[in-house]
DNA sequence: AATAATGTTGACAAAAATAGTAGGGTATAT
DNA sequence: ATATACCCTACTATTTTTGTCAACATTATT
């Protein structure tokens, strides 16, 4: 069980444009150097969020891509979701009809994916981009005062 | 965001075997049939498990798998481990270093993957074969309470 | 106005993973 | 003996993932 690279590239982007937030637009090209990601296929991956008005771009010199709402506004599984598709692990074949199910053991294996299901959900769901900032400071400063403490010995 | 075919079929295959524990040895042809799963394909799948000592097998005439331990004993996280690896979603370039990381945002993203890693994990861990059956049980005698009081109208 | 930097789009292609098939071999109950 | 059933390995088809490419459109700068 693995998450494909475009959930990967593309939160790596995302988290890139929360930091340079304010900065004005960031190409394409500056994101994929630094989180080395192919260039054309993030231009794909952009593309998606784009057209999910997550971030909009600025064409021609100097342009490149912004985020549309704060860092805090946006979670991972916004980012997830239109990256990947929705988080379903298994298709039930009676959505409709929620208390019959004669299928020996189909049920009681679905009923093992939606719990899976809605933990991942909640986890995505409450991380956003700010909070990833912010623990990135928290874990940056950890490491300042470590070797602060070294420097001083 | 998907599951493979592996954990869906694997885990149906051994909620089977859950169900006809103490019957004697299931066929694999009874557990496709019942369970829709290509005969052939299954085979491979009851291999990788038999080797890890999750099930048992007897060959020739009326043989078939068994669990080698009690329903009770097997959780889904055990089988999906040996049906499709490690519940691992991003390989972190410095797991050897632990505070120290120049990537920028990868650490980051990392902290991300590993929050749903554990989810996942602790949801898998926590749900054995036997929570499966009385889930059913339940749901069964859900269902025959309705119709009961539907009959008596 | 010319140029260079940048996003836009759609088609194509390589590689990997997934899912399934086939067939010959081995063990055992009857 | 024979039928039933597991055992094993190799092969193949399909799908998904992961890119690559090229021609085009827009804008800042000179």
């Amino acid at each position: 069980m693995k998450l494909s690279t475009k959930g990967r590239y593309g939160l790596k982007a995302m988290y890139e444009l929360a930091i340079h937030i304010g900065d004005g637009p960031i190409s394409i090209k500056y994101i994929a150097d630094k989180q080395n990601i192919p260039e054309n296929y993030l231009e794909q991956l952009l593309a998606s969020l784009r057209k999910a008005k997550m971030i909009e771009s600025v064409r021609g010199a100097h342009g490149g891509y912004k985020l549309l709402r704060n860092p805090g506004d946006i979670s991972v599984g916004d980012i997830f979701r239109i990256l990947e598709g929705p988080i379903k692990l298994s298709e039930c074949i009676m959505d409709n009809e929620p208390d019959y199910c004669d299928n020996d053991g189909n049920c009681s294996t679905q009923v093992v994916w939606r719990k899976i299901e809605d933990s991942i959900t909640s986890v995505i769901d409450a991380i956003t981009l700010q909070d990833m900032l912010n623990d990135n400071n928290e874990r940056l400063n950890a490491q300042m005062t470590k070797m602060k403490e070294r420097i001083q010995k």
